[in-house]
Parts: structure tokens; sequence; C-alpha cells
DNA sequence: ATATGAATTGTTTTT
DNA sequence: CAATTCATAT
């Protein structure tokens, strides 16, 4: 291959099967890469081959499904060949959407614009409704607000008919079916009314866009003349039709995914796109990855084990150059505290060997499973950084100082308005609903508030908050920056915020926090849109830390979000049977296998060591059960390929 | 609007 | 068993 005409040699930065994926011209193609063989690099060097070959960056769409995943990948092709790579488009499918829904949203009638609400504010709205309907019905009481709406949103995420979601996965429910059925009509309804969008409608809004304006998909998949696609295995069902009505024209799609990472069923993703991309796009070039750049053979070996378990998948199997190394180890301890202070005691000793803590990470399940690692941790003083779990935008007083500024851009948002109205002292549901219609009445926006009339007693508050408002609007005469807006709020309700929480020297600070990064947005719908979509990833407490210390740092991770991600070391704590896979998996045979792919990502994460540990014979409370074998998942390969220890105190 | 009591329920992962 | 969450009474 003549490489003279590019500045990168790419013959031999690639090995053959990349560098024929990075060098396939025009048309479909599906990249099925295996954990560690490179696939990122894939991807970004065929940015970076397009854009040599005279491609426009910004006509090169780079979708992903994640925003780690979607960042890391704009990241790395900016920095492969120069400046030019920094304009390729893309970002998650919901941040996409939602670009495309602020320029032509008026299409589909949102002439003034729309607010994004994340899943806190969807379960209130159905919690809202679910009052409604509820009074004066006979067939007992409805399933919770979170329930209704997890089976609205599968419905939605899976294209299947709500009822038949009802009836397919909530079998217990089918007497409520009237109900729910209505719940969701007036949901979609009350969504359109507030010009609310929740997530899902941000994804099946753009698909309706594609499909509805034939002009305008023409106009865009000229505009985006290369599709590119990374994690296809994590996309459902509209995903994969935006991808295929977006490409539909030119057919230059190119998706790359590993069906044995799929992790996202729960949200409706269906790792059989993957396998139907042939059939979507006849045609297409399928290139498989089966190099390993990562992990040491002995890794390699128990992985790929582990994951012929599977039922359905491409065959594939990985195979490394990186010969010896340590075998992966499979620890049992006495209990939870002992299997903390065993990989405390670990992690120090690997420090102490040159190996620097942000090469470490451990890995769990669920969030909460590193409770007491957590404390461990601080006792012996190893600093770390906890990715995943309680978000700094779900803790109430962020939420709270949000909706102040919600309803400047949106009046008309009524679950905002109820927050706020709702801290004042002496206001409940009914007085908040007086006011709120009165505030709608006046017909004046936010204005609605300081010209407001009410009968009967004032309560307190309210004074306050009119003055709150009659100053943010006499800012907004001169366009006010968000940050000054925000500083009012915080201003305004830093009392109440003392009066509400014992704890709040530490939420000040997260309102600082807030503040900060105010100050890097111009305009307020941008900072709202992002706060829903792009929030700051890490946890409420890390959150000041980590921007303050670039310091050296053990990660603390869910397996969900080390998708991507490679250690020096890794730790999968609490690979016990009935945790991991979890308890409530057991029965469900698809359910079971998405457990076989997480542990599967888990476990390639590592590189050159790899630690299995599990506390000895756990009480589970909810089913009565004692746990105390390893993971069914590496347990038939506990004599052959781990290397087993007990740990007692 | 708030307090008290009853009942249910228990997973988790992210946009 | 605990904790949250909902319903009812004051």
């Amino acid at each position: 291959m003549p490489s003279k005409k590019y500045q990168i040699d790419y013959a031999k930065c690639l090995n053959p099967a990349q560098y024929e994926a990075v060098m396939f011209s025009e048309g479909p193609l599906l990249v099925i890469a295996g954990a560690g063989s490179g696939k990122t690099r894939t991807l970004t060097y065929r940015v970076a081959r397009l854009v040599e070959d005279g491609i426009h960056p910004a006509a090169i769409l780079l979708l992903s499904f994640t925003r780690k995943a979607s960042q890391e990948m704009l990241r790395r092709a900016a920095a492969l060949l120069d400046k030019r790579c920094e304009q390729v488009s893309g970002g998650t499918f919901h941040s996409f959407a939602h670009l495309m829904l602020r320029r032509y949203g008026h299409l589909l009638g949102f002439e003034q614009g729309f607010t994004i609400i994340d899943r806190a504010d969807a379960e209130t709205l159905v919690g809202m409704l679910r009052k409604e309907i509820s009074t004066g019905l006979k067939s007992g009481t409805l399933p919770r607000k979170g329930t209704i709406l997890n089976i609205i949103s599968r419905s939605v995420n899976k294209a299947v008919a709500f009822d038949e979601v009802v009836y397919e996965d909530y079998p217990h429910l089918i007497h409520h079916l009237d109900a729910l059925r209505r719940i969701q009509e007036l949901y979609t309804q009350r969504k359109r009314e507030m010009a609310f969008c929740d997530y899902d409608d941000l994804l099946v809004y753009l698909r309706q866009l594609l499909l509805m304006h034939e002009d305008l998909r023409r106009r865009l998949a000229a505009r985006y003349e290369f599709v590119m696609v990374d994690e296809y295995q994590d996309t459902n069902p509209i995903q994969a039709d935006i991808v295929a009505l977006l490409g539909e024209e030119h057919r230059n799609v190119m998706v790359v995914g590993d069906d044995s990472q799929s992790i996202y069923s729960f949200r409706g993703a269906d790792f059989q796109n993957i396998m139907r991309f042939p059939e979507t796009f006849t045609g297409a070039r399928v290139i498989k990855l089966e190099e390993n750049y990562r992990s040491i053979q002995p890794i390699l070996d128990l992985t790929n084990r582990m994951i012929d378990q599977a039922a359905e998948k491409y065959t594939k199997r990985l195979f490394t150059q990186k010969e010896g190394g340590a075998t992966p180890a499979l620890v049992s301890t006495e209990d939870e505290n002992v299997q903390s202070r065993f990989v405390v005691e670990k992690i120090i000793d690997l420090n102490a060997e040159g190996v620097p803590l942000k090469e470490i990470a451990v890995l769990f399940r669920a969030s909460f499973h590193s409770f007491d690692l957590e404390i461990e941790l601080g006792r012996e003083g190893v600093p770390f950084i906890k990715v995943g779990g309680f978000k700094f935008m779900e803790a109430a007083h962020i939420k709270d100082v949000l909706a102040h500024l919600r309803v400047i851009e949106a009046p008309h948002d009524r679950l905002s308005w109820y927050r706020i109205l709702l801290l004042l002292e002496r206001v409940g549901p009914k007085t908040a609903q007086r006011i709120f219609d009165a505030i709608m009445a006046a017909r004046a926006g936010v204005n609605g508030i300081c010209s407001l009339q009410l009968k009967g007693k004032r309560p307190a508050g309210l004074d306050r908050l009119q003055d709150l408002y009659a100053t943010l609007i006499a800012a907004g005469e001169s366009p006010a920056s968000v940050a000054v807006l925000g500083q009012q709020v915080v201003d305004y309700y830093t009392p109440i915020l003392r009066e509400r929480f014992d704890d709040y020297p530490k939420r000040e600070k997260d309102l600082d926090h807030l503040l900060g990064i105010m100050e890097r947005y111009s305009d307020l719908t941008s900072f709202l849109a992002d706060m829903a979509l792009e929030p700051p990833n890490a946890t409420v407490d890390e959150s000041m830390a980590a921007e303050e210390s670039t310091g050296d740092r053990l990660t603390l991770s869910t397996v969900h979000s080390a998708k991507g991600l490679e250690w020096h070391t890794v730790f999968i704590i609490w690979s016990l049977d009935g945790r991991f896979p979890s308890i409530h998996a057991l029965n469900k045979e698809s359910e079971l296998e998405e457990e076989l792919r997480l542990m599967y990502v888990a476990a390639t994460r590592a590189r050159e060591r790899l630690y299995f540990t599990y506390p000895h014979q756990i009480f589970d409370r909810g089913s009565g059960m004692l746990l105390s074998r390893p993971s069914r998942f590496i347990e038939p390969f506990c004599a052959s390929h781990l290397a087993q220890r007990h740990i007692s105190w």
C-alpha cells in the first residue's frame, strides 16, 4: 500500500485487521472488536485517515452510547492528526439528538424550546399523575412511581406496545392495566403541555424528525457523509433506527462493538442489533479484531473460558503476545470487613512495589458494595476517586437551585415551581397548586410570581421569593451571566438550606462547586441542558477534591462505568454467587447472561494482575439464603486458572 | 400541613 | 429487618 501520501504510517501503527478497517473505503462496515483489541484506536485512526483523504472533519459523525466513550474517542481523534480532527461531529446519541432538536425542533412543534427532564423529574411527574388517578380507584393501590416509569420507558425503548410489556414483564399488574395505560397517556400529554423531554423522548423525537421530514434527512445525510458508531452492542432499537436513517442514503456507516460486552439491556439495548447489522446494511463487510493488546495470557485464558459460557455470540477468540505473568487470584475472606482490609493492604503493597494508585482499580456490581471499603481506605489514608453511584446532580440541594433557574427559562414548568414553593414554610401541595395556577393565569412568564395576588394569609417566605425574582428579572434585562443568576439564587437559598439540612456546610461547598461550573456558561439554556445531559460525573464528595488535587488516586468504580478503561491491577470485590451475579438475576436466563457479560467486562479491564475477592458465608436477608460460593462464572475455573487463598484475620 | 401509623418492598447498572 | 413510601387522621 503506498502510504506515501499519508502523514501517518498506518501500516506500521496497526495490525492487519485494524489496518483493513481503517483503510476500508466506502459502504457499510461492521467491526467486531474484542476487549482490549484496539477498538478506539481503530476508530480514531480511521477518522484521521478520512481527514487525510480530504474529508471535512465536520462531515464525520462519531456517535457513542455513553459520555465517557464519546469524550475519549473525540479526544484521541483530535490528538492523533492535528487540529482539524477537533471539528469532528459527535457525542452521545442523546447529545446529538438534543442538538438536532434545538435546531429543528420547530418542525415537531417545539416553537418555544423545551426542557430536558431527568429520571427524578420524570418520576415526580408520574407520582403526581399516579395520585390523580388513584383517588376513587377500586383496583387497590397502584405500583410505585418508579415501577410505572420503568414500564413506560421499557415500552418506548424496546419498541413494544405498552400492553404487551405489562403482559410480558409485569403479569402481576394486569389488573391495573387500565389505570396504567391512563397514566401513560397522561404522562405523554403533560410532557407535551410543559414542553418536557425525558431521555427517551430525545431519541424518539430525533427518529420522528428523520422519518417524517425527508428533506431534512437528505440534508443531514449530505452533511454527515460518514457515520461511525462506537459501542454498537449497547444501542437500543430506536438508536439503531436513527443510524439506519442517517446512513440509508450514502451507506457509509461503520459500527464497532463487541457482543460479549453488551451490558445495557436494562435500558432497552439489544445486542442483537449488532448481529442484525449485516441484514440492515446488506453487503456489509465484517472485520474481527482478535488480537488483545491489554492483558497477559493467564488473564486471557480465564476470560476466554468465562465468555465461552455465553449462549449466543459471534465466535472470536482473543490471543495476545504478552506471555507469562501471574495467575489471577481468587480470595475468599472471613467477612466483608476482612475483604476490605485485604484489598487495602494489597493496594498498599502494590503501591510500595511501584504500581501507581491510578493504575489500580476496585470494581463492583453495585455502587453500595464499596461502602465498607471506602471506610477502610479512609482509615489508611489511601486517596481514591469513586465513579458511578450517587451523582452530584441527584443531590436535593443541587436540584433545588436548578429549579429556581429552570422557571426563568420555562415558567410553565410545574415540577420546578412545586419544588420551589414546597420549600416555603406553610406551603404544601394545595397552596403550591394555587400559586402555580395564579402564575399561569397571569400569563406573564416568571413575572407572574411578582404580581401575585393571594387570598387569605400569605405564607411567610413568599415575599423573599418575590424579591428574588424581581431582582433576577431586572438583571435579565441586561443579559446577566449565568453565574450571576446562580449567585443570587444561592444567596436566596442558603437560609433555607441551613434550616433543612444538618450537614449544610458540606452542601454549601457543593453549591460553590456548582457556581464554579456555571461560570463556564454564557447562556442559561445550554447550562440547564448540560446539567441534565452531561452532568459532572463524579460523586458528590469527590467532585471538589478531584479537581483540586490531580494527585495519584485509586479508582473505585461500578463495572458499568469501567467499560472501555484499563488498569495494571484490578480487584473485583463481592465476586460472590448471589451478589455477582445478583440474586435477582438467577431466575431469568437472559439476565444471567448479561451478568456474565458484566463479569467478563470487569475481568478484561486488567492488564497484569487480577483479583477476585468474596466474603465467605454472607446471609442474604432478602431471600433468606446463605451465600458462600464464588461467582458461578468463575467457579468452574478455580482449579485450573485461579490461585486460591482464604484470608481470616 | 404535619404527624403518625401501616404496608410494602426489597437489585444494580446510565442517558 | 429495615427503610422507604403511602394513606389516613388530626
